[in-house]
Formats: structure tokens, sequence, C-alpha cells
DNA sequence: CATAGCATGTAAACAGTTACATGATTAT
DNA sequence: ATAATCATGTAACTGTTTACATGCTATG
């Protein structure tokens, strides 16, 4: 009961921001939210289903035309929902890293193909790390204006730490696997 | 095809170290291991008996007594099994991330559960660090007398990285919030 | 003699993705 | 026309954890 079901906070976070259909949220989470969480459809509309029958979120239908939307808001209950959520402190898990667990293992293999790997991974970082700056200024110039609360810019700044971690990490291990092998 | 399964590519590299009991797979994989990857004894049993039907691995048992235990070992299928996953380029999926996910919520909860929850999770860290750096030291020292493949460092060095990078995302955040709040 | 560690495993529940199904509307 | 986007959803599958079940052996 103390874990699990994360999606639901998420949704409800989204919603905190304002209300929105199932498919706004979508979009929401695919673009902003995705660098830290991903949410699947097959999550996202039974879990709003259910929140709404717990009344954490209420549902108002807008037909436009023959097309139905169901506008999501949400309820105090939500939001009392939400709060505890995020007072609670997180357990930290360290994730699972496909790219190191190879590296790992890399004795198994020319030392060229570990050296391939870290340089592709290189070059996604470099990429990313474009992607987050442009946000981040972006960000910091409506944080500067108070259009926007500071939380959006820490997380996206999170994204940009660990990716220059990254690319720092790969630098150095191609000079280690050069020097020992 | 392409996906999945990744456990069984764990567990073959585990063995490619030296052939092992599942009991001592779960250790190996509770130390080294468990910072970029876990397995459950749930997914290790089936998977283990799994590879031993494609014939990936071998198992001898070994009776001690009464006490009954099966040693795995890697064939020559399950090292080119396990070659062709380590040459292959990984994806890049940004993991979930439930603390950033928090703090991405932050305005709905007062700045100071924020400011908490990024203390706690620098202690985590400055924790976590000094671990790594124990077990960096010795891997360094093992390595120059070259006991060791340069590849268990790397892993390490992953880990060291990414949490000095949280650590100095933490102290940055708390600047931040305290002066947007 | 009790507890921690060695050792193997299973069942149920839950989490999460993928692929599909359906249909309207807007832009090219 | 047709492709992209808007919009909602489900079913099947896979992955993963949790909790349980069992029993031996060494140590304090």
């Amino acid at each position: 009961m103390n874990k699990g079901n994360k999606t639901q906070y998420a949704i409800l976070g989204v919603l905190s921001i304002q209300p929105m259909c199932g498919y706004e949220i979508r979009k929401a989470m695919d673009t902003s939210i995705k660098y830290f969480w991903q949410e699947s459809n097959g999550q996202l509309y039974p879990t709003l289903a259910n929140l709404a029958k717990n009344k954490l979120v209420t549902v108002e239908k807008q037909a436009i035309g023959k097309k139905n939307r169901k506008v999501y808001s949400i309820t105090t209950l939500g939001k009392n929902k939400l709060k505890d959520w995020l007072v609670q402190s997180t357990e930290y898990y360290p994730a699972r890293n496909e790219l190191v667990l190879k590296l790992f293992f890399g004795q198994n293999v020319p030392a060229k193909v570990s050296i391939k790997h870290l340089k592709k991974h290189s070059e996604r970082c470099e990429a990313a790390l474009k992607i987050y700056r442009e946000i981040e200024a972006q960000l910091v110039a409506e944080i500067k204006q108070k259009i926007r609360p500071v939380y959006f810019l820490l997380a996206v700044k999170a994204g940009v730490k660990a990716v220059e971690a990254e690319l720092d990490w790969c630098r150095e291990s191609i000079t280690l696997i050069n020097k020992y092998t």
C-alpha cells in the first residue's frame, strides 16, 4: 500500500496544473515529464477511470460535434491524496542500467566494442543535453519574470546534471579502457 | 525478441566470471551488480532452469552431506549468446525518478517539504559515495596489479559520477528554491 | 538450542508495454 | 483524398516483486 500505483500520483500531479482530457495528459507526459517519468496508454486510461471512481477527480464530458472529450479535474480529495504522497519521502533504488551492465561484462568482447558503446552513448547524451539546455534557458527566463514556479527548472536541471556526469564518465571510461587493455 | 529477458544475460554474465550455484549468483548480484542491476529470486531460479533447458548453461549437482547445490557453468553456446547481446547497442530510456517527479509538483506543498526531500537525498548520496569510493580504491589497486580487468571499475565510476552529480543538483536546487519561493 | 546463513524453489499479485480497435476532425 | 492529429479505450502478454514453503548447517 505504501508503494506502487505511482501512475495515479503522476496523473494527479499533472491535473494539479490544470484540468485536462486523457489525450492532453498523455501529451503533457510525452513532453515535459517524459525525461523522468513515462506512462503508456494502457496505464493512463484505466487509472484515470479509477481515480474518477474514487472521487479523486471529476469528469466533465465535452461534446464538440461528434467528438467526445472527457475533461478531468482534480478534486479536494485528490489534492489531499497528492499532497500526502508529495510529503512522503521516497526510497532510493538505484535504477537498472543496461549500458553499465554490458560494460561490466566487457572482458568477454574486444575492447573496441565497449568503446563503441561509450561513444554512441556520448552522442546520445550530447543530443539530450542540447535539448535540456534549451528548456532550461526558457524556464530561467520565465522564472525571473515570475511566470513559472521554480520546480520545473529543478527537474530539468536534474537531467542536465545527470547527462553531464554521463558524458564525463564516457570520456574517462574510454581513456581507462585504452590504458588498461 | 530484441528486448526483454535481460535477466538471462545478467545471469550469463555472472557465470562468465566463474561457475556458481543459484545462491552465489544471488549474492554476487546483491553485492557488486546491485548498484546498476537487480534481480529477485522469482526471476533468478526460473530463468536459470530455462538457461539449462536451452543448453546455455550446464548443471552439476553437488551433494555435501544432505545439502544440495546446483553449480551452473556457462557453455560455449551460452558464451556466444552473451557476446551477441554484449555487442548489440543499448537503447537509451531515461529512467523513472520518483524524487524528481515529486519535486516537479512541488508547488502543491510548502517549500520546506521539497528542501527536506533534497537534504535527505543528499545524505543518501553521501553514504553511497562513501561506499563507491572504497570499492573504487580497491579496484584501482587491483587493476594496477593486473588482478582485475578494468571493466568493474567503469561500473563503479558510473555510480560515483552519478551520485556526485546528484549531490551537486541537490545543493543547487535548495539554493534555487530558497531564492525563488 | 536458537539464530543466521546456505540452498532451492513456487504462486499470486501487480506493474507495465505493445498492439490493436474505433472513429472524428483538421490540414495538405 | 489522405495523412496527421485528436480522442478513448481494451486485451494479451511480459516482466517483476513479494511472500511463502522447505530444509540443512554452522555458530554463538
